[in-house]
DNA sequence: TTCCCCGTTTGGATCGTTCCAATCGAGTTG
DNA sequence: CAACTCGATTGGAACGATCCAAACGGGGAA
């Protein structure tokens, strides 16, 4: 690999000169200019960005934490994160977590040592430390659709989840459904732990409590798109029909949910605009060399499809 | 951030035998060693990954570039490249290419700058010069599910289409079919584009040619799983039954093709095994510090389900 | 002719590690 | 008691950029 110096050497300048051609930190007369230039076309010079890192003390590397990009509407946000970041000269660095805590804590340990500027955290697990773990050595967090804002240097890109389960909830009691229920997770995530208690409460707020499958369930909810479609398939698979059997809602209107196939009701979030505003907030905070205390909380319609209808008698 | 000299100041000892508490380099008595540790672990000491790897001239770092996560054929890989490079204390820039050649060349030359130790490729546009830039500038690249071995610096893990064409066009065949016409693709991508190959010449050795929807084809091939059910999405939004009117097949077998109200019949192609395969490539080349010629092809079944059947009358 | 100015150019220090060669010092041997 | 051994420790030079202060040098003014 050609150095900065060995470019210097064959236009004849020095490595400071050939630097600033390169950075544009001081003025550098056209005909060197032009030199110094050629010698790069030349040799396939490419700057280290290893060793500017280095000097500069920043990495222009954002982490991206997610639980699982099979979910897509984390590969959604993966996506729109990397564009938004890229178009900004960041690369990504993308972390699976599952939720478990241990590979969460090798994940931000990783984070660290490779210095990246910026977290963006996808979904964690429950009463994960890693956020303040990572705040208090200055790095900038946000956090992507979920998120309370206990730590007032966190950024924040929420949902109402609380809202969307009030949505919900109301619509299917509309429709005469009494016997809900929330599909567990196994993943003790915030986001998801956070649905189950809105759901909770608006049921709360009508008197009902949840009801599993085998007390007579007309209607579940889950929470997220992925996890209702799966439902879907072990209901089928049992011989039972959705909706004329049982009421089926999601969470994310990932675009398999409009397949004329599975028409999922469901929340749309926007895991695409949420992205966007992520790395946002990651590049002003990194740039400023400060945390930006942000919150903002998306509004998320209730989209009514296919897989929900009135309780049968 | 505390550094390794801090340390060492802290711990009365030269950032020379701090080094090699924590690399390992030389024999440390029992005792420095213990007061070395404790000094790490007092200030929160986390190493610099990009001051050792501009020492090291090595990143630890894995390049991977795939068109669109949001396939869930790349969102496995994707995370099974992940999983398999943390476990071996490699990184993993993400890149997505949409395949689209300034945006690959974007990707590739950021890659090349940040000094990766090795590149993925899980799809590129046809005849991108991109692996044979980076071979040339002895960055060891592994393809997956695609490639021809022109450069003998290759690693390769590949399917083999083409035969996965001929079991495809072999089976329809035998059902009656004898109008197929191909999902074209628009992302003019090497395995895409393979795959029309295979399914064109499977034709041909029946004297058959590829015959379009407004021919009245009776099945129809896609050259992945999404494409498979978007197309089901388009046919069935107009009215036309799948299988009934139209017989559809994909490839890749993604989990959602197993799903009770899709039951795609797919070609698999195993993306976790195929990621792994990858990683181990790409890291023996690195660790060697050259290159490792490598080709595997993988023996992709037919998983025949529900959305083929015989033609109608 | 000499001095000064100002646009260019340059050497050297620095970022935080690793690693080699050199040094140190306690214990063993003749 | 001097010479030697060998395990433990250390200083300093890289790695490849950036950036500051200092040096350079050609042209205009006195």
């Amino acid at each position: 690999m050609t150095t900065l110096i060995e470019v210097a050497k064959r236009a004849g300048v020095s490595k400071s000169t050939a630097s600033n051609v390169l950075r544009g930190g001081a003025v550098v007369a056209d005909a060197t200019r032009k030199r110094v230039e050629r010698a790069m076309a030349e040799t396939g010079y490419h700057p280290n960005a290893i060793a500017r890192s280095l000097k500069a003390r920043a990495s222009t590397v954002i982490g991206l934490l997610v639980p699982d990009l099979t979910n897509p509407f984390y590969a959604e946000l993966a996506g729109a994160v990397e564009r938004a970041a890229n178009a900004l000269g960041y690369a990504v660095l993308t972390a699976h977590t599952e939720c478990s805590p241990p590979i969460e804590n090798d994940a931000g340990r990783a984070l660290i040592e490779r210095r990246v500027d910026g977290v963006i955290i996808g979904g964690i697990s429950l009463g994960s430390p890693m956020p303040k773990t990572l705040l208090d050595r200055n790095i900038p967090v946000a956090l992507v659709s979920f998120g309370e804002p206990e730590d007032p240097r966190l950024g924040i890109v929420d949902q109402n989840d609380h809202a969307a389960m009030e949505k919900i909830v109301a619509y299917l009691f509309d429709l005469g459904h009494r016997k809900l229920t929330f599909v567990p997770h196994d993943l003790r995530e915030h986001s998801g732990e956070r649905r189950r208690l809105g759901f909770e409460s608006a049921l709360a707020r009508r008197g009902l409590k949840p009801t599993g499958f085998n007390q007579g369930a007309t209607a579940a909810v889950a929470h997220n798109d992925m996890q209702a479609i799966a439902l879907m398939d072990r209901l089928e698979s049992q011989g039972l029909r959705v909706p004329h059997d049982v009421s089926v809602v999601g969470y994310d209107d990932v675009p398999m949910a409009r397949h004329s196939r599975i028409r999922l009701t469901t929340v749309r979030s926007d895991s695409i605009e949420m992205g966007r505003k992520a790395v946002d907030l990651i590049v002003t905070a990194a740039r400023a060399g400060r945390h930006v205390a942000y919150r903002e909380i998306a509004n998320n319609p209730l989209i009514i499809r296919s897989t929900t209808t009135r309780p049968k008698t």
